[in-house]
RNA sequence: GGCUGCCUGGUGGAAUGGCAGACACGCUGGCCUUAGAAGCCAGUGCCGCAAGGCGUCCGAGUUCAAAUCUCGGGGCAGCCA
C-alpha cells in the first residue's frame, strides 16, 4: 500500500480511512510488546470471548472500553500489555456438530477466524501475536498439567455426589450454573443424579478467598458482596445429640445460634443423612418414612430450600435428648435440610428461627421461648411478654436476655454465645466451628469437547495419574456425536483402552472432560509466553506482567469466573510459580447493551426495526397490522429480536462512530440503551471534527493576545478533564462531552476571532483536539494527524499536559445568593479577597433590590465560588 | 424476607454539600437549496405576557446552603435465602 490513502479531501470516509488504518497498524506491528524493566508495566486485559461465531454488541462496548484504556496508558508512557484470545471449549460446538455434522474443532476454528476479522475491523490495539485458544492441546496441556499438581496435593479428588443433571444438555451442571432450578442455557427443569464427579477442592482456600475480599479496593462493592454471600462463612458450634434409646450413639448438628439450644425442641435431619436407615429399623412406618426420603431426593436442592418452598418433613419415630435440658425431643427428616452442609442434621428453635417456626406450627411440634425481648421490642409486643403459646412469628432479634436456660439465664444472646460455646467445649458436648456454602468446584463433564482429564484406571493399580511426559492427553477427531447417553469419549476404544503406564496392564482412561471455566480461570497467564512448551507459562514473564492492572468484563462473572481464577491464582502461587496472591488489581465491570422490545400477540417478537407507526399514533405489527406492544428495554438477545449487529453498524457508520458512541451514551459500568438517532450524534461529531482539522490552513502570525489566553485556556481546561475523566474513574461518557464542548468552544472562537487572528493557539488548540481524541477513535484522528503534517503515529505523541498557568483568568464569577437562593452574579478580579468581594456583592445593584434595607444576619463565603447572604 | 445498588427534562445522561439539567438525542423556528439530504444559526425543565414562582420518586430532618448527608415510605434491578 502507498503512503497516501484513498481519501477524497473534503469528506470524512470512514470506509477509506479505516482499514488502511488498521493494516499500517498490524504492517508496523504497532501494538506488539515485550517486558522491558525500564519501563512500567500496564497489564489491560478484557475477557475473552467464547467463539460463537460473531461478535455482538456487549463485545464491542467490552472491547472499546479495554482499548480507550490500552492507549491512553500507553500515551501516558506505560507498557501496555493488551492480549486476546478465545474460550473456545464449550457446549456449542458440540450442539453444531449434532446439528449439523460439522466438527467442533472446525466450527471453532471457523468462528475464530470470522470473529477475530470482526475485531480487527473494530481497530483495537491487540497484541495478536500472544492470541490464545484454549481448545488447543498446547493450551489444555496446561489444564492438564494443572489438574495433576493439584491431584499430587490433594486439591484434585474424586467422589460420588448428587449432582444437577440437565436433562436437555445431558450434562452435569455445577451449582452456580443451576438458576431457580433451571439450566442456565437452556432453562431446562434441572434433576438430581448420583454420579461419580472430580472436584477441585476451593474450600481449602475459602477462608483466604474471603479475607482477601477485604483488600481487594479495586473491585467494585457489589461484586465483593456478591463473592462474600457466595463464601458463605458462619461460625457456630457442632454439638452431639445423643439418641434417646442408644446412649453410645449420637447426631452430630451445627448450629450459629448456640445460645438458644435450651429452646431446641426437635432435631431435623437431611433425607440423605447415614443414620437414617437405622432409625428406621424395626419401626411400622419406615416404609412412609422411605418414601418421602425418595421423592424429597428428586427435588432439586435449591428448590426445596428456597425461602417461599413449603417446609415439609416427617416423623422418623425416634427420639434423641437436648445435651443442655436432658429432655427427649422428637427426630425428623426435612426437606429444607441439605447434607452438604454442616453436619447434615440441624437443632430446631422454633420460638428464634422462623424457618423452624413454620415447621413447627405446621406439625404442631412445642415451642419454647429462651430469649425474652428487649426494650422496645422489635417483634412480639412489649418488653419481655413473649409467650410461647402466643407467639405468631419466630423472635430472630440477637436483643433480650437469656430465659429457662439453666445458669446461662439472665445472659444477653451475645454473651451467651461465647459462655455456651465455652461450656460446650469443656463439657466434650461438641466444638467450636466454622463453616461455609462454598462447595469444591465439581469440574466433571460428560461432554467431548473440553479438556481430557488426565487419569487412568488400572485394574491392578487403580487410579493412575497420566505422567506428565504424555501430555497432553488430545481429543480424538473422530468421535460420533449424538448428543445421547453419557460421554462421547465412550464410543471411541482406542482413546479408551491403553496400557497402565506403571504395570501395563489393560487400563481405560478417563471419560470426563473438564468444565470450560477451568480454561478461564488461568489464561491470563498464558498470554505472557503463548509459545512456551515447557510450562504454562514463564516465570520471569510473570513476575513481571502479573499482576493485572485493570480487567474488564461483564457483571454476570462476579462470582463464578472472578472466583476460580484467584482461586487458582492462590493455587499457582502455592506451586511457587507466581509471587501475587490476586490474579487482577482492578475491575471495572462493564453494564449490558439493551435495547427496546416489541411483541405482536400471533408474531410474538418483533424487530424494532420492522414495527410500523409511532409512539403518538401506537405501534402495529408489520405483518397482520395488529396493536404491537412495545415491550420493556432488555439485554439484546436474538430471541426478543432487539439486535443490533455490529457489523451492519460498522459498515454504515464506521468503528470510530461505534467506539464512540458506546463510549459516549453511558458511564460504563451501566446499562447502555442501544438508540440510532444518538449513533447519527456521533457520527456528527466526527464529521464535524473532521471539517474543522482539515479545513485549518495552519499558523499565521500570532496576534490578539488577550483571545490567544482564552482558546489556550479551553485547551488546557479540556485536557486536564479528559485526563482526569480517564485517571479517575474511566468517565468516558464526560470525556466526551468534554472532547465536544472542546469541538464547540474552538469554532466558537473561529466565529469570533476571525482568520486573520489564527495563531499558535489555534494550532495548538487543534493538535490537543486530534491527540485527545486519539484513544476514543483512533483511526480518524491517526487520519487527521497525518493531514496536520505530521510524520509518526499520533499513539507515538505523548499524551498532552495541562499547565495551570493557562488555566488562570483575570477575573471570575461568583454567585450571589440570598437565604440559598440564586439572585446574582458578579465578575471580580481573581485575586480579590474576601472581604472585596463581600463588599461588591452587597453593593450589587440587584442584591440591593432584593435587600430593601434589611442588614444581613450572616454572610458565608465559598473561596472562589459563591457569597451566600442570610437575613 | 435479608443485603446491595439505583430512581434527575420528551430521551440518554451531567453535577457527590455551593449556579440543577453540561454534552448529546429529539423537537421548534430561521439561513442555505429549484427541492430534498447534509450543513450552519437561534431556542428548548414546568407554570407565567412579564416580574417571578415551582422543580431531582414521596415525606420528614441536619445545614447559611441538599439531587448529593441522615431517618421513614414507595418503586425498580441484582445477589442471597
Amino acid at each position: 500500500m502507498k503512503e497516501t490513502t484513498a481519501q477524497q479531501p473534503g469528506t470524512y470516509n470512514p470506509q477509506s480511512i479505516e482499514p488502511f488504518w488498521q493494516q499500517r497498524w498490524e504492517a508496523g506491528n504497532a501494538f506488539r510488546v515485550a517486558e522491558d524493566p525500564k519501563r512500567s508495566k500496564y497489564y489491560c486485559l478484557v475477557m475473552f470471548p467464547y467463539p460463537s461465531g460473531r461478535i455482538h454488541m456487549g463485545h464491542v462496548r467490552n472491547y472499546v472500553i479495554g482499548d480507550v484504556v490500552a492507549r491512553y496508558k500507553s500515551m501516558r508512557g506505560l507498557n501496555v500489555l493488551h492480549p486476546m484470545g478465545w474460550d473456545a471449549f464449550g457446549l456449542p460446538a458440540e450442539n453444531a456438530a449434532i446439528e449439523r455434522g460439522v466438527h467442533p474443532s472446525h466450527w471453532t476454528d471457523e468462528n475464530m477466524l470470522y470473529m477475530r476479522t470482526q475485531l480487527r475491523r473494530l481497530g483495537l490495539s491487540y497484541d495478536w501475536e500472544r492470541e490464545v485458544a484454549t481448545c488447543k492441546p498446547d493450551y489444555y496441556k496446561w489444564n492438564q498439567w494443572f489438574f495433576l499438581k493439584m491431584h499430587e496435593r490433594g486439591l484434585a479428588y474424586k467422589k460420588m455426589s448428587a449432582v444437577n443433571w440437565c436433562p436437555s444438555c445431558e450434562t452435569v451442571l455445577a451449582n452456580e450454573q443451576v438458576i431457580d432450578g433451571a439450566c442456565w442455557r437452556c432453562d431446562s427443569a434441572v434433576v438430581q443424579k448420583e454420579l461419580s464427579q472430580w472436584f477441585f477442592k476451593i474450600t481449602a482456600y475459602a477462608e483466604e478467598l474471603l479475607s482477601g475480599c477485604d483488600r481487594l479496593s479495586g473491585w467494585p462493592e457489589r461484586v465483593l458482596t456478591m463473592q462474600r454471600n457466595w463464601i458463605g462463612k458462619s461460625v457456630g458450634v457442632e454439638a452431639d445429640f445423643p439418641l434417646a434409646d442408644q446412649k453410645n450413639q449420637a447426631i452430630r448438628i451445627f448450629t450459629t445460634r448456640q445460645d438458644t439450644l435450651f429452646g431446641a425442641t426437635f432435631v431435623t435431619l437431611a433425607p440423605e443423612h447415614p443414620i437414617v436407615e437405622e432409625l428406621l429399623k424395626g419401626r411400622k412406618n419406615a416404609s412412609e418414612v422411605r418414601n418421602f426420603i425418595e421423592r424429597t431426593k428428586k427435588q432439586d436442592k435449591t428448590v426445596r430450600t428456597a425461602e417461599g418452598a413449603e417446609k415439609e418433613g416427617i416423623f422418623t419415630g425416634a427420639y434423641a435428648v437436648n445435651p443442655m435440658t436432658k429432655e427427649r425431643i422428637p427426630i425428623w427428616i426435612g426437606n429444607f435440610v441439605l447434607m452438604e452442609y454442616g453436619t447434615g442434621a440441624i437443632m430446631c428453635v422454633p420460638a428464634h428461627d422462623q424457618r423452624d417456626f413454620e415447621f413447627a406450627k405446621k406439625y404442631r411440634i412445642p415451642i419454647r421461648v429462651v430469649i425474652q425481648s428487649a426494650s422496645p421490642p422489635a417483634a412480639g409486643g412489649p418488653e419481655g411478654t413473649l409467650q410461647s403459646e402466643e407467639l405468631t412469628a419466630a423472635y430472630v432479634e440477637e436483643t433480650g436476655k437469656l430465659v429457662d436456660s439453666g445458669k446461662f439465664s439472665g445472659l444477653s444472646p451475645h454473651e451467651a454465645l461465647e459462655k455456651i460455646a465455652v461450656f460446650i467445649e469443656s463439657e466434650k458436648l461438641g466444638a467450636r466451628k466454622v463453616n461455609y456454602k462454598l462447595r469444591d468446584w465439581g469440574i466433571s463433564r460428560q461432554r467431548y469437547w473440553g479438556t481430557p482429564i488426565p487419569i487412568l484406571y488400572c485394574d491392578k493399580c487403580g487410579t493412575v495419574p497420566v505422567p506428565y511426559d504424555d501430555l497432553p492427553v488430545t481429543l480424538p477427531q473422530d468421535v460420533p456425536l449424538t448428543g445421547k447417553g453419557g460421554s462421547p469419549l465412550l464410543e471411541d476404544k482406542t482413546f479408551l483402552n491403553v496400557k497402565c503406564p506403571r504395570c501395563k496392564s489393560p487400563a481405560r482412561r478417563e471419560t470426563d472432560t473438564m468444565d470450560t471455566f477451568v480454561d478461564s480461570s488461568w489464561y491470563f497467564l498464558r498470554y505472557l509466553s503463548p509459545g512456551l512448551n515447557t510450562a504454562p507459562f514463564d516465570m520471569k514473564s510473570a513476575a513481571y506482567w502479573m499482576p493485572v492492572d485493570q480487567y474488564i468484563g461483564g457483571i454476570e462473572h462476579a462470582v463464578l469466573h472472578l472466583l476460580y481464577a484467584r482461586f487458582f491464582t492462590k493455587v499457582v502461587r502455592d506451586l511457587g510459580l507466581v509471587k501475587t496472591n490476586e490474579p487482577f488489581t482492578n475491575l471495572l465491570t462493564q453494564g449490558m447493551v439493551c435495547m427496546e422490545t416489541y411483541r405482536c400477540e400471533e408474531h410474538r417478537w418483533l424487530f424494532p426495526g420492522e414495527v410500523i407507526g409511532s409512539e403518538k399514533d401506537g405501534w402495529r405489527c408489520p405483518h397482520c397490522s395488529r396493536p404491537a406492544m412495545r415491550g420493556r428495554v432488555e439485554k439484546m438477545s436474538k430471541s426478543k429480536k432487539n439486535i443490533v449487529d455490529p457489523e451492519q453498524l460498522i459498515a454504515t457508520y464506521g468503528a470510530d462512530t461505534a467506539r464512540l458512541f458506546s463510549l459516549f451514551a453511558a458511564p460504563p459500568e451501566k446499562d447502555l440503551e442501544w438508540n440510532d438517532a444518538g449513533v447519527e450524534g456521533a457520527s456528527r461529531f466526527l464529521n464535524r471534527v473532521w471539517r474543522l482539522v482539515t479545513s485549518h490552513a495552519g499558523s499565521q502570525t500570532a496576534t490578539g493576545t488577550e483571545w490567544t489566553a482564552a482558546l489556550r485556556r479551553v485547551t488546557h481546561r479540556t485536557i486536564k478533564k479528559v485526563t482526569e475523566d480517564l485517571d479517575k474513574s474511566f468517565q468516558f461518557n464526560t470525556a466526551v462531552a468534554a472532547l465536544m464542548e472542546f469541538y464547540n468552544a474552538i469554532t466558537d472562537w473561529e466565529r469570533e476571532v476571525g482568520a486573520a487572528q489564527n495563531g499558535e493557539a489555534l494550532d495548538e488548540a487543534i493538535r490537543t483536539l486530534v491527540i485527545l481524541l486519539s484513544p476514543f477513535a483512533p483511526h480518524i484522528a491517526e487520519e487527521l494527524w497525518k493531514r496536520l503534517g505530521h510524520a509518526g503515529s499520533v499513539f507515538m505523541q505523548p499524551w498532552p499536559r495541562w499547565t495551570e498557568a493557562a488555566l488562570a483568568t483575570d477575573e471570575i464569577t461568583i454567585v450571589i445568593q440570598i437565604n440559598g437562593k440564586l439572585r446574582s452574579q458578579i465578575r471580580v478580579p481573581a485575586d480579590s479577597d474576601e472581604k472585596e468581594i463581600q463588599s461588591s456583592a452587597l453593593a450589587d445593584s440587584k442584591i440591593r433590590e432584593w435587600l430593601k434595607g434589611q442588614s444581613p444576619k450572616k454572610v458565608i463565603y465559598v473561596k472562589g465560588r459563591l457569597v451566600n447572604i442570610v437575613v
